[in-house]
DNA sequence: TTGAAAGCGCTAACAC
DNA sequence: GTGTTAGCGCTTTCAA
């Protein structure tokens, strides 16, 4: 027999019940007679036969499926928080459907009614429109739109829309990143890197400027650049710092681990050591803080908690519970040699959580 | 009107037309008449109707989706090469489906069955078992189910089963990497890291063995150690040659980005300089290259060229036509200071060619 | 050009 | 327990 044409009927006809039984065999979730399940099964098996996802997608009103937009693979924080998502999706019993729009809006918004075109039963969204500080207004039309028939939850926040939210408590990152620097001496630190017009980076700025102002620290302009989120990014920022020719900072934190690898490569080729003549802390804590030396002391954040606590939230609200509108995800602080020249040398594979 | 509630037939109502009109306007092979069309699309727009993607795979034989596999997210070495695909993909018209089994095999049939019940029209592997130099017969019997129904595509081999290949020629990049080392006067060269049973460090590693002899140059087993293909693998076996307190490479190509790493971290810790006491070549040119000091000298794969070729094999599959059951993907060698001092600083960025 | 109607393969309500 | 049957929302003959 075709793979092509095995399905309920051939395989009902072949092991003599009706096609409803061979749907209650597969489903489990009725009560079948143990003589014929076990004929239908051994039917099943013979042929291999996999029921249609599109036919049980159509007729029974859930798909197991949960959609995950994540705006680019190639950035690690991405990738690690994607995998972890992943890995719990399947744990709970879900298929995960993942796709990456490479920060086009085009493909975001394209992504996003393909999800609904195939009835996911929830939506994840990282990063991309949703991490923006102001909410562009259309996208908020379309999420909306979506949220009438299915949950959806962001990393990032999506104003004026039903939208559930599980994200990093930046500014606890930016305490604990300024805590630490404060505690070796540093007074003059400066935070490197990012837009303003995202999120996550605007709240970290606001808490940086808080910090200073508590701690009865002028604020310097100059000491917040802005730039993207790459290797570049934090190269440049650095080199102007540098070239200013002012005070210059004892202390950096960088928007993430490539803008750091940035700064990190304009200190070393001004010949300064790291961390003697600058300390440097980044945030994310990627596998890229043990691709350079030192190491980088980075803020943390628990990839499997958050992608638990995303996928946790989208099961939840699949079944009718009730969920906070805003959750928060905590962050750690892993002190490497890039702050502090003597830290212990962290175990390998650290990175992962 | 709900959002639950759309669908041909309440658009139809609404339009004045039958439900077949709807359908015809909707996926454009098939003529309307101007004043029909224009209130179908008029209502449609109303609504913001989209089709149910469940039931048209259910009712047409195309859903208009690719299947793509890789195996380790965190790798950007997949996560580039997904990228391209999903790009190239989008290009085409279809919409790309990603699954990502995060080595674990259990996962990787798991998806696989997923794909072909969601009825994906084509599918593309990249690493996992189809990357092994032996093939599982298990596995293979289960390519060989799908392969009845639906194009598999792999970047590694399947033996024995219906499986396209679009590969690397690890060969010509072994080529390039020893005879860029030769030039530069290298006699000693080791290659480090990687599994013997995974194809492409196998091909390599023969390739290595064959230069070797072409060039009357002893072959020494502590010159090629094995090892997983993470910083800490590179590490490990950089650290082994060291302590043999034997003849010393005077050259090394790493398996992939990651155990080069690794291997200048041993190198490193020792005092020892890049390149002039130590050259190092990596495989991949993953953006790894570019978070390291000095960069590295890698080989390099035109990602672009790789993934439009795997997605264009798919699309010709899909469309019946004829397609070479083996392409080979050419290498490149970009020199960086991980093996010439004064190479010059290549532009930022030039990791995605 | 258009509409009616028969599937596509499955689930679930209903009757036995 | 089990079979019959009516959808789920779409595409695609087939007639008109």
């Amino acid at each position: 027999m075709g793979r092509s044409e095995l399905n309920i009927y051939t395989i009902a006809k072949e092991a003599g019940v009706s096609p409803s039984t061979v749907s209650r065999v597969m489903t489990q979730n009725a009560r079948v007679s143990e003589e014929k399940r076990r004929r239908v099964e051994e039917v099943i098996r013979k042929y291999d036969y996999r029921p249609n996802a599109l036919a049980q997608g159509l007729a029974s009103p859930k798909t197991k499926v949960i959609g995950l937009l994540s705006s680019d693979l190639m950035n690690p924080y991405y990738a690690q928080l994607l995998t972890e998502c992943e890995q719990e999706i399947n744990r709970q019993g879900y298929y995960p459907m993942i796709f990456s729009p490479m920060n086009s809006y085009e493909l975001e918004v394209r992504y996003l009614q393909k999800m609904f075109d195939m009835r996911v039963d929830a939506i994840i969204m990282m990063g991309g429109k949703s991490d923006q500080l102001v909410t562009d207004p259309e996208f908020a039309d379309l999420i909306n739109r979506l949220a009438e028939s299915v949950p959806v939850i962001t990393t990032g926040k999506v104003e004026g829309a039903r939208c559930w939210q599980v994200s990093i408590d930046e500014m606890s990152g930016v305490d604990l990143a300024m805590e630490h620097l404060f505690s070796l001496g540093h007074r003059h630190i400066a935070m490197i890197g990012g837009r303003n017009h995202v999120k996550s980076t605007y709240d970290k700025r606001m808490r940086y400027k808080t910090i200073l102002r508590s701690h009865g620290i002028t604020f310097r302009e100059r000491y917040l650049p802005e730039s993207d989120y790459d290797i570049e990014g934090g190269y440049k920022c650095m080199n102007q710092l540098f070239d200013t020719n002012r005070t210059m900072p004892t202390a950096v934190m960088a928007i993430n681990d490539f803008s750091a690898v940035g700064v990190m490569r304009s200190v070393k080729e001004r010949g300064l050591r790291i961390p003697e003549d600058m300390a440097i802390v980044s945030f994310d804590n990627t596998f890229i803080v043990d691709t350079v030396m030192p190491r980088l002391t980075s803020v943390c954040y628990d990839y499997d908690t958050f992608g638990k606590k995303l996928v946790d939230t989208a099961v939840q609200l699949i079944s009718g519970e009730e969920v906070p509108a805003v959750q928060k995800i905590s962050t750690r602080l892993l002190v490497r040699n890039s702050t502090v020249k003597s830290a212990p040398d962290p175990n390998w594979g650290n990175v992962r959580r």
